[in-house]
DNA sequence: AAGAATTAAGTTACCCGTAACGTAAACGTA
DNA sequence: TACGTTTACGTTACGGGTAACTTAATTCTT
């Protein structure tokens, strides 16, 4: 099949058609499958790409610009949150399945960082970017309109999109969570969450959650873990920095589910139970709730389908089909067990 | 800063140089701070750049052969397991400060999609690829030996790489669990995984744990569950068949820390306690095992440092430093509290 | 059987940068 | 002053494919 012999550089169009005795020409026409050639040349042809081990080069034919790319820029925050990492491997899957590539770039939740992915993906003339959040640098703003590729924003749902947007309303979902703890009855309520130097969707839901919260009579007490991953362990010790310094809080909200249970575990080994001492409530569903003894009040989101809707969005541009400019996935409400029952009123 | 009016096609840097009045080497030059121009040669052409909004097109520069691209491609089996979304963040986030870029592929544990992947991902010229695993087609090898550029095989420590490899001994790391669980007295092993067509690590720690326990005069029953992502909820029901079926194992060991975790939670809700009633011992010391009541029983590997490990090899080799074939990370046997203390022997 | 149409090719030009080489002017030196 | 050197450019060629065009041979049509 292989030449070991040809290990050293690369094999090209040309050598294959000399050795196929036919022109470079005809020698693409065979792999393009275009006809206008016999069978016989395209079995001569197709032999010595066997015989050579020949890959073509697309740099080439995106070079020349007779083609797009198959790239598409995916830039994600970080992938030690369950989140992000669900929602990129809902983009890679679908992008792959029609011959696309994912070019990744973690953010760090910088914008620094973003405008430099930005700039180096770009200069690979990438079919399409997939970027998370709707804050970007101004000269990141710059690049992405001139770049005349389709851009998709995901996960807050951006109303007025650079090209595109995909997700849900942060505030929105935030904001039902508040009102539903304060159904609950709730009154005193912590949020732990982590915190970055960018305005991000966390900080949207934080913002809908206190203006529920606060409009209907209640308080919030926020304990942000700075500059952390949005994991069990924050979670765990932003219970107890939250509880040091509020002892009379009766509910937490989390930033997300996997800090929610770092809470959980905290609550219940200082003896803490659940709902009845003190409510929990995450966010996003995550698969470690499936298996809880109790169903952790969240608030669920299809983070899967929201990178396959990404990609699919994307893909149906690239071929020039009429696509929405905002796309809202949604998100519902999960009552759980780890907060009161709204009926029960206030306690 | 940028035109609103070229938002259609790229600037070209020939336009660069047309517009500054120069020629395109010129131009090339100052982009290269490669000298031999005037200061106000510089100035005019970095004015044009800034006005026309010009970003270089890499590709070209590829193409030409004059320097080699900076994409890396990864392979990864899935991001729902933890484990890989670590690795990954490790490998990119070393890639990237040196100015390169994972080009991502999700194998869903098949050989088929990562030969598909590896044959699309070379025709962009990558600089090198980095693949989870040891086993790969025929034709994949085929075109990895043939491609000329470096490839490291991470996760699973091959004594013959390809390449090179980065990883560590998934055998000994299931012979010491199994050792150790023998040496807590325990008898009669549960194993709960997760099964896919193609052997991998998992598969190999199986085999090593098998060998320890029956090797000491032990048993292991198997639970697999079919096609399955390794993580809480076939942790949690792949625990509740496994006992269906053998009702007598007085302990079990889990592909990965999320399923162990499943499974602690399928025990508690059963009434059983751990470790009196059932022994559980997990693997990969995920984040979750940081919040847990008591220390779950695993083996410590650092995934954040394999990715960067590999990153860095990937980094030397490509600046031409010499490097070595294989780089084993070592794991940690933590003996937890999960299951019963070696010390008292068999119970 | 002659001209038209089709088939199976080959040839040329181009995509965008950069290496390699060429050149004119300014400068340095004996 | 004459010649070598440096500076600051410009020109040409190339890489690996493909679009667009050309050409030669074969087949079809009337």
């Amino acid at each position: 099949m292989v030449e070991k012999t040809s290990k050293n550089s690369k094999v090209s169009l040309a050598q294959v058609a000399r050795a196929a005795g036919v022109s470079k020409m005809t020698a693409s026409r065979v792999l393009r499958d275009e006809g206008g050639y016999s069978e016989e040349t395209r079995r001569r042809v197709m032999e010595q790409v066997d015989h050579l081990g020949y890959l073509p080069n697309r740099l080439a034919t995106v070079f020349a610009g007779d083609q797009s790319s198959t790239f598409i820029g995916v830039s994600i925050p970080d992938l030690g949150n369950e989140v992000f990492a669900q929602v990129l491997e809902g983009i890679d899957r679908k992008l792959g399945t029609f011959g696309y590539q994912s070019v990744l770039g973690l953010t760090q939740h910088t914008l620094a960082e973003e405008e430099n992915w930005i700039r180096t993906v770009l200069s690979w003339q990438p079919a399409g970017l997939i970027l998370t959040g709707r804050y970007h640098s101004q000269r990141a703003n710059d690049m992405l309109l001139n770049a005349g590729i389709p851009v998709i924003e995901i996960w807050d749902l951006n109303s007025s999109p650079l090209d595109m947007s995909v997700g849900i309303n942060h505030f929105d979902s935030g904001f039902d969570m508040g009102r539903y703890l304060m159904a609950c009855g709730y009154r005193n309520i912590g949020y732990v969450g982590t915190s970055h130097d960018t305005a991000n969707a966390a900080t949207e839901r934080l913002t809908g959650f206190c203006k529920a919260v606060e409009g209907a009579g209640g308080h919030v007490v926020k304990q942000l873990c700075l500059h952390d991953t949005a994991t069990y362990y924050p979670g765990f010790y932003g219970t107890e920095q939250l509880l040091a310094a509020a002892s009379d809080v009766d509910c937490i909200h989390y930033q997300n589910d996997a800090m929610a249970f770092g809470g959980l575990q905290y609550c219940e080994r200082r003896g803490l139970s659940i709902p009845e001492d003190i409510g929990i409530a995450g966010w996003g569903d995550l698969p470690i709730a499936s298996v809880l003894k109790r169903r952790l009040t969240s608030c669920h989101i299809s983070h899967l389908k929201l990178g396959q809707s990404a990609a699919e969005m994307m893909l149906a541009r690239l071929s020039g089909e009429p696509v929405p400019k905002c796309l809202d996935i949604g998100f519902t409400l999960i009552p759980g067990s780890t907060v009161r029952n709204p009926d029960r009123g206030t306690a």
